[in-house]
DNA sequence: TGACAAATGCAACAAAGTTGCATTATCATT
DNA sequence: AATGATAATGCAACTTTGTTGCATTTGTCA
């Protein structure tokens, strides 16, 4: 988890943020995980990794750290939401297993969804921020187990 | 409301299902509602109207529907479920303004949607049974008062 | 009408997230 | 290195959204 570090003060200095205990552990642990974690996943992780860290503290650094435009959050059709880090020259989508809740990522062509935006401007006169694109269905694994 | 009392009773056929007051009310507010709506929301229309209706058969219910694939579920970016009348000739998504909270309905074509869960199929293994796509933006009127 | 499954209502619970407030840590400036 | 402004923290209590178990009632069909 060490080689973060030079990455993780990168982008403290990059978005002028003080570096605290939690926001470099938070950070660190989102960078390690290849896929998104919930606020709970993130607590039991530390939990396991016995770094005492606040449950309201954790909850307020994500919020920040989406202001900040350095973590996005997602909903994965749970009650729950999901974060990861960020990263703008690379979005991308989640393919979720509804069976074992196995996500993978997906890169889809945007220019499509683009379009759509573009025509929802002109149609509806909304500006588009962003958008959520999430497919669901049955992994390789479980659709063999679901046939038997 | 009372318009809708003949489709009520043919969806309660078709699916083989008892008529009882909750079925019977959600649906028409569902059916009358033009936007998807949360449990809180429904449950408030509930109080307006002075009918007394349990939150947990409201729960139950909205999960039985879903099941019999009348209704669908959706997140529009906060912490609550919506519902809204599943429409399977007529598949939509929606444009959520991020200030005001107004939802309007968009058409998608889904044919690169369609290719997309093609190429997940293929190249991940993964069989697609449903997604979800949601733009989040500003509509009009709030895009007007953000630039003054 | 009576049987039986389906639906209901209640109270208690659970998970996810929020708030107020007093305290502490960080860091630029001296 | 000391200082002071500002940001971050920790705690406890709370809110919202949704769930569970169980005893009771209701709807439907023979």
């Amino acid at each position: 988890m060490k080689q973060y570090t030079e990455t993780i003060q990168s982008i403290l200095r990059e978005h002028k943020l003080r570096k605290t205990k939690t926001r470099f552990l938070l950070l660190e642990l989102l960078l390690q995980s290849g896929e998104p974690s919930s606020a709970s996943d993130i607590l039991c992780d530390f939990l396991r990794m016995r770094k005492s860290v606040n449950k309201t503290t954790v909850y307020r650094e994500l919020d920040h750290l989406i202001r900040e435009g350095i973590i996005t959050s997602l909903h994965l059709g749970d009650r729950k939401q999901y974060y990861e880090i960020a990263n703008r020259s690379h979005h991308h989508h989640h393919l979720i297993c509804l069976q074992c809740k196995q996500i993978e990522d997906i890169d889809v062509n945007e220019t499509k969804l683009l379009s759509e935006e573009e025509k929802a401007r002109c149609e509806k006169g909304f500006v588009i921020l962003r958008h959520s694109l999430e497919f669901f269905g049955l992994c390789k694994k479980c659709q063999i187990i679901e046939s038997v």
